[in-house]
RNA sequence: GGUGCGUUAGUUCAGUUGGUUAGAAUACAUGCCUGUCACGCAUGGGGUCACGGGUUCGAGUCCCGUACGCACCGCCA
């Protein structure tokens, strides 16, 4: 037997029991007489004490060998410390050791196995299995481990089904590049990696499953960013016979039972919800954080026709109002014209208008503007003394809107109003159905393919359907997206007409979905669905910058794997059983 | 495809205007130390300054290119 007890259970009430612990040596301490070692597993840390007067000699030798990640076997007594260390559980005791084996000797590794680690990103990156050593990093999957089991837990309790869709299926258009697989059977010819199991679940509601999830890993060739794994987990779900207001109902049920049991929160409120182009007007985003407000004011009336030839020429002009920020000095101001001017942003310039103690605006823009204008100003945005208004305008009036979300997130963060610990949620509704595609020159369907326009919407699909809104929702936490779904079409008229809208041929959509276009024909329920993803909603809750740091065996930002080296060149005769012609790189 | 920042000891970083033998912390090794728990003290080893080119009497430092890493834009129904 390696062990009756784990590193993390001990306590002072098991003084004097004999007991055999197994783990890693975390830390030695030598004292000279007397060493003392750390044992850690996966439940914690239980001091070892080796005393040279009471320990026989080889014993003595073997203690003051060990080094840092040596696996280890002891055997000892429990006793209570002379010198106590409230700073962990099992502080109160250690084991007076009488026998030692070492499991297996180690290597020192290339960073300390501890949650102040000196090790970076990437060398933790390439010994992942010795991060996952450190306590912060395992505790993110476990707390992993512990929402999908209570997603599991709540799901089966509303009579949800989990069924399992392949992972090897047909390429489909539209939406994200897809990850291919060639077939060997079949030269030429390749699979391709579900970017969700979207039409499957559909196809599980024709045949009458009524209410189907899935913790299901999903795969997007696209480039990655912090909150962007090439694949990534999501929860997916359908149910039949169902509405918006249903499905909102179950998933909100379902994010308030994991804020209660993961991170002990009760929230009673309902969720707020937002039409998306209120979001797109206030905020100037379709996830806008909540936790602070901030909101846009317009102010196209009150500043446009002063003489100040860029508000005259903007088709835009908006601003945000931080509260309490007029002391901001002029550096930090033109810290803040030169965030919004970055190409990412784009922003032509900022203005700005402190509100002093007596109520006074003074601006950047003050020879353009009397101080009867610029308290009209104050006055739109309600603004107090203290207060700090900075403006953005342009031509474009969305895309303003969007440079002045970047800045207001911005100043949020500086003014500390994105606090990891507070959770403000949304529902953000009516999206559009479809979005305008410079690059394709035609509509692309804002989620996918399969959604439902609004019952009242239908008509505009013949007159305007970019003005069309769907039955699609997206749950926002934070100013994350962290799931959304829609009510799909199940009418095969309809989905026949949506494929014309998006600039399918008759010929092309039977290709394509064929399958669901038939399925749609022998009975299908009225049917809608939610994915959650499960990496974000992790990484939200255990406060993580980043969502690899909630995986176990990420991707790096250039999707390579760097502990694997992958992905790799195959072997030509790999290649040649694949029937696959790789032309040689050159640069 | 693009923008920005970065690459110096095992690791995390500093390195001034271009100038002698490139430093610190930590890790590691050795010695001392019987109550440590970020132990302490002393000593020691450890460097192709990412790679290639250029400027210069002289480059870790300046310029160009490449590779790699991170963040972002595009992209991600």
């Amino acid at each position: 037997m390696y062990r009756t007890k784990t590193c993390g259970e001990l306590r002072i009430t098991d003084v004097d029991k004999q007991v055999t612990l197994s783990g890693w040596v975390q830390r030695v301490r030598r004292m000279g007489g007397m060493t003392f070692a750390d044992l850690r597993d996966r439940y914690g840390i239980t001091q070892l004490v080796f005393n040279e007067e009471t320990a026989d000699s080889a014993l003595w030798a073997e203690a003051n060998k060990l080094g840092r990640e040596y696996v280890i076997q002891v055997t000892g007594t429990i006793n209570e410390r002379s010198s106590k260390n409230s700073k962990i559980p099992t502080g109160e005791i250690e084991i007076a050791v009488s026998s030692l084996t070492v499991l297996n000797a180690a290597e020192t590794p290339p960073f300390t196995i501890e949650d102040n680690t000196d090790g970076g990103d990437d060398i933790r990156m390439k010994y992942r299995y010795l991060d996952l050593r450190r306590p912060c990093v395992r505790r993110n999957l476990e707390m992993r481990h512990k929402m999908a089991f209570e997603v599991r837990n709540y799901l089966d309790k509303q009579g949800f089904l989990e069924v399992e869709t392949p992972v090897l299926i047909g390429s489909t258009p539209e939406g994200a590049r897809d990850f291919v697989v060639p077939s060997r059977m079949n030269p030429g010819q390749f699979y391709a990696l579900p970017q969700s199991p979207q039409t499957l679940k559909q196809l599980l509601m024709v045949a009458g499953f009524d209410r189907y999830f899935q913790i299901v890993k999903c795969f997007r060739d696209e480039d990655l960013r912090a909150d962007r794994q090439p694949e990534f987990t999501q929860i997916d779900c359908e149910m039949s016979f169902v509405e918006q207001e249903d499905v909102l109902e179950i998933f909100e049920g379902m994010a308030k039972h994991l804020f209660k049991t993961i991170r002990g929160i009760e929230i009673t409120e309902p969720f707020p919800r937002m039409p998306w182009i209120e979001a797109m007007t206030k905020y100037g985003s379709d996830k806008p954080d909540l936790r602070f407000g901030m909101e846009f004011v317009e102010l196209m009336d009150v500043l446009k026709g002063h003489g100040f030839s860029v508000f005259d020429e903007a088709a835009y002009i908006g601003g945000i109002c931080a509260k309490g920020a007029a002391s901001y000095t002029r550096k930090q101001l033109d810290a803040l014209t030169d965030f919004v001017k970055r190409p990412q942003i784009g922003a032509k310039g900022m203005v700005y208008a402190r509100v002093e103690a007596d109520g006074h605006v003074k601006s950047s823009v003050d020879k353009f503007y009397s101080q009867e204008v610029l308290q009209q100003m104050k006055a739109v945005f309600s603004a107090e003394p203290g207060d700090l208004i900075l403006i953005l305008s342009g031509a474009d009036a969305m895309k303003t809107r969007k440079q002045l979300c970047e800045l207001r997130l911005h100043v949020a963060d500086q003014l500390g109003l994105r606090d990891k610990n507070q959770f403000a949620c949304l529902w953000v509704v009516d999206f559009p159905l479809f979005e305008w595609s410079e690059e394709e020159g035609r509509l692309m369907a804002m989620h996918h393919p399969f959604t439902s326009p609004k019952p009242e919407d239908i008509p505009l699909l013949d007159s305007d359907p970019a003005a069309a809104r769907a039955n699609a929702y997206d749950m926002v936490i934070n100013g994350v997206e962290v799931g959304g779904g829609s009510i799909r079409i199940h009418d095969s008229e309809l989905q026949d007409k949506m494929f014309k809208i998006l600039g399918f041929t008759e010929e092309r959509a039977r290709e394509q979905f064929g399958f669901l276009l038939d399925a749609f024909k022998f009975g299908a329920p009225p049917h809608g669905g939610l994915a959650y993803g499960l990496d974000r909603w992790v990484s939200l809750f255990a406060g993580l910058d980043s969502i690899r740091d909630c995986i176990a065996f990420p991707k790096n930002n250039s999707g390579r794997d760097v502990m694997l080296d992958a992905p790799a060149p195959l072997d030509p005769s790999q290649l040649e059983e694949l029937h696959l012609n790789v032309e040689p790189l050159d640069e």
